[in-house]
Formats: C-alpha cells, structure tokens, sequence
DNA sequence: CTATATGCAAATCATTTGCAACCAG
DNA sequence: CTGGTTGCAAATGATTTGCATATAG
C-alpha cells in the first residue's frame, strides 16, 4: 500500500495524518505474520528510532476502533493486529506462531446458507471467522 | 462432574490428585462462561482461601499440556478456559464477554466435506474451530 | 522415601495511563 | 490557534519464576 493510500483512509475515516500513524499502517502491512505490536514496534523504530512504544499501542487502538485494523484472536496474551478488514478467516500452524489468511468466497457462502437455515435461537449473527488449525507440510 | 470423576480423569493422564487440581477442574467446569485464570482463583479461594494464584496457573497450564482443558482463542489479553476438550464451536458476544459453546454435528460434516474436496495446499488440517460473532436477542 | 506439587514473594511482559510539549488542520 | 497526538516515565494487570516447604503415591 503506497504512503498516498494511507493518507486516504486516515482522512477517509477523518483522522489526522501523522508519520507515525503512516508508519503504524504501513508495517502492519507489510510485515506478513500478522505482526503483535511489538513486531510493529521494533520494525518502525528502524526508521523513525524515537517513536514511543505507547503511541504506537494507541495509534493501533484508535485503527482498531476505526475499523482500520482487526485483532487477530489466539490464544496467547499477545495481541496481533490484521490489516485486512474484509471477511475471511485463518489457517494457524499448531506448533508455531504462523497465522496466515485465508479467503474463499465458497466457504462464506456455505456458511451463510447453512445458517440462513439453521437459525442460532436467539442469537443473530454478524460474523463468523473459521479457524483452521494444522500443520504445513513442505513449502508453499 | 463429581469429585470421583475428576479424580479419575487426573488418573487417567498420570498426574497425581490433589485438592488444588480438584478444585480448579471442578471450578473450570462448574463456571459457565468459559471463564479466566482470576475467575477461577476467585471461586476457589471462597472455599480454599489459602491456594496460591501461581498454582491455580501451574494447574491450568498442566491441564493444557495433558489436554484435560482447552484455552479460548479471544481478541483480548486475559485467556479463558474451556473444559470441554471435543471439537466444538463458540458463540462470541459482540457487546460482552460472553462467550457460549456451539455442539454441531451437521456443521462439523459440513466442513470436513468441504475441505476433503477443496484441500489446502501444502497445510494439513488437524483441527476447525468456526466463531460466530453477534448479539444475543432477548433471553434464551 | 522421593519426586512432584504447592505457597509465597519477587520478577517479567504486554499494555495502559497521566501529563506536558507538540503539531496537523 | 486549538484540540487531538506524541513521548516519556511510571503504573497496571495478567502471568511466570525461583525456591523452600509440603505431600501424594
């Protein structure tokens, strides 16, 4: 994503620009294992080595509250941050921190006819995210 | 589950029995809304005052590693516990931190089908979890 | 008996808070 | 200008660690 993107959807949710928030954005995106804050932390201090960590805790609070940015859930008490904010879901390596995407309309469509069916009483649905949990077996 | 039982299944996974195991399985199970490491302590210490926190997570993370219960993959940093080690789903509430299990038979074919046909590359899945994100309407 | 589990206090790690100085609009 | 944003240092909260003591098998 070009830095001239990222401007846009700060002003597009009428956030002020700031180089740090560029900055937040940017390595969120570019760093590919769904990077924890500190991840993020330690690849912008490379370039801008006074950013303090809790800015960059509260640039990535006020991405999450603008919907610029998902929380990835784990189960572990590190935060991961998700740059992609469209609907899709999650194959995680069991024995080590790789979380990577994975998008596939087929699936969501599945889910959402079964569920147009088969009603949660009492309950309505707003979103649904599969876990896919495994091993990679080789390179991809 | 009665006391005989947890004894049993502590047996069954080699661990010796004792009554600060007993009361965080019985805890785990008899709390209902999959609850943190401070829930359980809280409900323990009303009928053991003196069990130390550091054992309540030396516990828990015995009954991880012996898979006797399950953490809860949350967008937050307080994990939560499941005693309910069979492949099930969860219902996550968006306004609360309720989250309910979702037992699905059908759902659970359904997807294992889906993936049996339309492999992933390279990643051999071992485990699916689905999470189903919305607001409970009313009582139920 | 003996290895393992517990209790306690201190340590760690991720994240948050308070506040003065700063700067984007 | 002015309110939202940043940097810093200190606070917090959950979880972990180290070690002496206790206890299950």
């Amino acid at each position: 994503m070009t830095n001239k993107a990222i401007r846009d959807k700060l002003k597009g949710k009428g956030l002020k620009v700031t180089p740090q928030r560029i900055a937040v954005f940017e390595a969120a995106s570019i760093l590919k294992n769904h990077p924890s804050a500190e991840n993020i932390i330690d690849y912008i201090r490379k370039f801008y080595p006074n950013v303090a960590t809790a800015t960059v805790y509260k640039v990535l609070d006020t991405f999450i509250s603008h919907n610029l940015l998902r929380r990835v859930e784990t189960e572990r008490g590190v935060m991961r941050y998700d740059p992609i904010t469209e609907n899709h879901h999650h194959i995680y390596c069991a024995d080590s921190n790789r979380i990577e995407d994975y998008f596939n309309e087929e699936l969501n469509n599945l889910l959402i006819d079964y569920f147009n069916k088969k009603k949660i009483p009492g309950f309505h649905i707003e979103d649904m995210k599969l876990h896919i949990i495994g091993r990679f077996t080789g390179n991809r």
